[in-house]
DNA sequence: AGCCTCACG
DNA sequence: ACGTACGTGAGGCTT
């Protein structure tokens, strides 16, 4: 059975550009397009078996479309360098792999593959098409499937004209008539203006096609009508341009993309030479011809597998030795199971077992580790600080983290794994811990000789990387924040989570027995309003009886089905009286399974307490997250959850639980970067700042604002850190966009500070594609120069928030820098237990509480100092739930 | 594994 | 016309 794979070179070249982190070769050629492009191949070859492939490519600047229409592909973004330099070598790398390749002057891609699709068709053979296009969706038919690339290159959506079906209601043909519609901007197709894909879908169902719509214009109305008639032209001449033309004269036959497989010698070589070390490996081949350095350099690579007898060996070594790396496996750190540490010197890698470091033999090498004075250099110190001081080793000494140090450089890059790392800055290979270890069920600790190889890369790659990533963060000016704010803070948050917080069973215990009592209740009063019993949990169950069995109106759609979020379900209160049951239940079930189940299963039974982990480099903004269990989101807005903080008690018999918060911090630091007058008179009065903005909103004395008012204002106050939307508050209010944007005007009528900072915020990020915080955090918004509307507005609000919360973020970290130090200084037993973002969490012995109810508040105010005075109010308890 | 929903700042 | 508030993590359900 013949299958065919006909591939968009262009349009999968871009994809792979566009998706696949920067990489360059060691002679500085992008390589980044190819390596995408590479593992689609491969891909498809796995996974389809394909008897015959082709990649067709666009050729030239002018094809037969820009006869008819001059201005076809205007406006579109040039193709940038570092992309257009890749091309030579996709196409070397296709004949290495002896796929064959099409081009023809005066025609583009798609209509190559738009003339193989008709002979697939007529030959009864099966095809698959794969490209970026949608446009491509009208090749689709019995025998041809479209693949379009989802995100990334790998991963794709597959077509058949059921699917299309599906997902438009149209036949694939009819995709021409949408696009001659709608238009395209990236081709520049003009299509109809004011028509969109949703008016365009309409008028198809409707009608057919973009002649019956011509046909029918008297049945439209208004607008709509004036607009169809004022550019039939267009839209005819749009469904010419986006018509795939599927004549081309081939010079060639079907016998030319015959694919035979690929020759491992030629392709060896290819990858070699474009540095794809990890293909390589995947695919086994022979590192044939003189490897080159990173390559050779691995090979090199001095690993001695550290036994009792050659302890002695690394003890005389250890003043070389620059970095470490500390293999502990498990994403909790607080039970990851320590398999090895490596000590890299220049020349040789030495690998201590876990059973050894933790035998008595190894004293020397523990020493060393908790010396300070022993400088070290590491890849996620954290977590190995955490994971050994489980095991009596108190990690310290810690000089350089590439983990921290790769968070900084870029806080959206999610993949800062070494085996990244080293391929981006093209220092050799660390292959990804997926490989060496499998994933999910699969996870096995490889033998021995593979594991110490492996860890060794690891620390001779931290080595490498380090100069690398010391001098960028000098370039961005993150030198500072790095050295004296996240690395001492990543210290002492592994102190704060080996810590833990102490949190009682027994009140979680009865807590849920009354919670379970409510759920009974509020269950039976849904089963009685619905005249039936259903799994109330189940969106799907739910939207089936409340719309299809009760009728209710539906007020908006998810991907799957209908909504039933808390907003849906508050618009449908007046309709019936099971809505407030729903919500009742759903508020008791979060807070049951969530809150006391959740945090049951994380106390330690030995001690009584739980250990959270606050990751220091998931938040694009600076902030911390918390993990297993999360405790920046314990109820606090409604009181039965709220009630779920009593069970978080001091260690202790006598303590108190102190808890200090930033007051408006977000707003503080937006009137100090805004530099606004009236937002910074503001603070410096200590006024109510939602009041405040009440009054100047709708420009009335003070004690004119009522609750309502203040309500609103403050709704305004968040939209403004948001980054602001006349949309989102309206959502948020329940208001009319118009009416939201009315608020909007007049905020910044009354604030013109605020309003300039938010129009050269995003000036300045379009200018330098980033922003700062106060302390020069940085985050990239490539997308803020998208054409997409909607990823241009989303970096747009992320401009404006991300200083505001990220300098946030920067001054309660200082204010725990400060804290730990001022414990220490003055010898106090109080212990930093927990941060909320605005939030510092204590345990107090009595005699200290005068101390700490002083001190805790003023190292928070006097963390740093901006033109406007920092607040924070202190409280204290038996309990976390007294401390308000 | 992905989606939905909801807890927090 | 587009379709959104910013930043997270966890649990239950569905595929």
């Amino acid at each position: 059975m013949d299958k065919w794979i006909l591939i968009d070179g262009n349009s999968i070249a871009n994809r792979a550009f566009y998706a696949m982190p920067p990489l360059t070769n060691s002679a500085g050629l992008h390589t980044n397009a190819v390596y995408g492009f590479t593992t689609m191949l491969l891909k498809l070859l796995e996974e389809e078996k394909p008897t015959h492939m082709l990649v067709a490519f666009d050729a030239g600047k002018v094809t037969f479309r820009h006869e008819g229409y001059g201005d076809y592909k205007g406006g579109r973004q040039k193709t940038p360098p570092e992309l257009s330099e890749q091309f030579p070598l996709i196409k070397e790398l296709l004949q290495a792999f002896g796929i064959a390749q099409f081009e023809l002057s005066g025609f583009e891609a798609d209509d190559i593959i738009g003339t193989l699709t008709r002979m697939a068709d007529e030959a009864g053979v099966e095809a698959l098409v794969v490209s970026g296009d949608k446009d491509m969706l009208q090749l689709a038919s019995d025998k041809v499937t479209i693949a379009l690339t989802r995100k990334g290159v790998s991963e794709v959506e597959l077509y058949t004209p059921e699917a299309i079906g599906e997902k438009y209601g149209l036949s694939p043909a009819q995709i021409i008539d949408l696009k001659g519609l709608m238009g395209d901007s990236s081709d520049n197709i003009p299509g109809i203006p004011g028509v969109g894909e949703k008016t365009a879908l309409k008028m198809l169902h409707e009608f057919g096609s973009v002649e019956d719509v011509l046909a029918n214009i008297d049945s439209l109305k208004g607008k709509m009508k004036e607009k169809v008639e004022q550019h039939q032209e267009d839209a005819i001449m749009s469904k010419k341009l986006a018509t795939i033309y599927r004549e081309v004269p081939l010079e060639q036959g079907i016998e030319e993309i015959v694919y035979e497989g690929y020759d491992k010698g030629q392709l060896s070589e290819a990858f070699r030479k474009l540095e794809f070390k990890s293909l390589m490996e995947r695919l086994d081949l022979p590192s044939g011809g003189p490897a080159q350095e990173g390559a050779s350099e691995a090979a090199e690579l001095q690993v001695v597998s550290v036994d009792k007898d050659k302890l002695g060996d690394l003890e005389a070594k250890l003043d070389q030795v620059k970095s470490i790396y500390v293999e502990a496996v498990g994403e909790n750190p607080h039970h990851a199971e320590l398999l090895g540490i490596a000590f890299a010197s220049e020349e040789t890698i030495y690998v201590v077992p876990a059973e050894l470091i933790s035998s008595s033999e190894a004293v020397r090498i523990l020493e060393w580790l908790q010396d300070d004075t022993k400088e070290k250099y590491g890849y996620d110190m954290h977590k190995a600080a955490l994971a050994l001081s489980w095991r009596g080793i108190e990690l310290s000494g810690t000089a350089f983290d590439v983990h921290l140090a790769a968070y900084l450089l870029d806080p959206t890059d999610t993949s800062q794994t070494l085996s990244g790392l080293t391929h981006r800055y093209g220092i050799g290979a660390v292959q990804a811990d997926e490989e060496v270890y499998g994933k999910g069920a699969k996870f096995k600790v490889p033998d021995s000789e593979i594991l110490h190889r492996h860890l060794a890369r690891k620390a001779d790659a931290i080595r490498k990387l380090v100069p690398l990533q010391q001098e960028e963060l000098e370039k961005s000016g993150m030198h500072k924040l790095f050295y004296e704010l996240e690395l001492p803070l990543s210290t002492i948050l592994a102190g704060m989570e080996k810590q833990g917080i102490t949190v009682q069973s027994d009140t979680l215990k009865q807590l849920g027995q009354e919670i379970e009592s409510k759920i009974t209740a509020s269950m039976n009063e849904v089963y009685k309003h619905a005249g039936m019993e259903f799994n109330i949990s189940s969106p799907k169950q739910l939207g089936e009886v409340l719309f299809d069995k009760l009728g209710l109106p539906v007020i908006k759609k998810t991907k799957t089905g209908y909504s039933t979020d808390a907003d849906v379900l508050d618009k449908l209160e007046p309709y019936h009286e099971i809505i407030p049951s729903i919500l009742h239940y759903r508020q008791l079930t979060k807070l049951q399974s969530t809150y006391v189940e959740g945090l049951l299963k994380e106390i330690r039974k030995e001690t009584g307490k739980v250990h959270t982990y606050y990751r220091q480099t998931i938040a694009a903004t600076g902030r911390l997250s918390s993990q297993f269990p999360n405790l920046q989101n314990i109820p606090i807005r409604l009181e039965e959850g709220r009630k779920i903080r009593k069970a978080f008690v001091p260690s202790n018999e006598g303590w108190y639980i102190l808890a200090a918060d930033y007051s408006q911090i977000e707003l503080r630091v937006l009137a100090h970067i805004s530099g606004d007058e009236g937002l910074k008179d503001a603070f410096i009065h200590d006024l109510d700042i939602h009041t405040k903005t009440a009054m100047d909103v709708f420009g009335v004395a003070a004690d004119q604002v009522d609750s309502n008012m203040r309500r609103q204002a403050k709704a305004v106050n968040f939209g403004i850190v948001y980054g602001i939307s006349d949309f989102g508050l309206s959502q948020n209010l329940n208001i009319t966009r118009k009416e939201a944007g009315q608020f909007i005007e007049q905020y910044f009528a009354a604030f013109q500070g605020v309003r300039k900072y938010m129009d050269d915020i995003v000036l300045q990020a379009r200018e330098d594609g980033y922003v700062t915080t106060l302390l020069e955090r940085r985050r990239y918004l490539p997308e803020i120069k998208a054409s997409n509307f909607n990823l241009r507005s989303f970096a747009e609000r992320t401009a404006m928030n991300t200083p505001i919360q990220g300098t946030a973020a920067d001054i309660i970290k200082l204010a725990m820098v400060k804290m730990d130090e001022q414990l220490r200084e003055r010898g106090l037993q109080s212990r930093m237990l927990l941060q909320v973002h605005d939030e510092l969490v204590f345990e107090v012995p009595e005699e200290e509480l005068e101390t700490m109810k002083k001190l805790v508040p003023d190292v928070m105010e006097s963390a740093i100092e901006l033109d406007v005075p920092l607040k924070a109010d202190v409280n204290y308890g038996v309990n976390w739930y007294e401390t308000k």
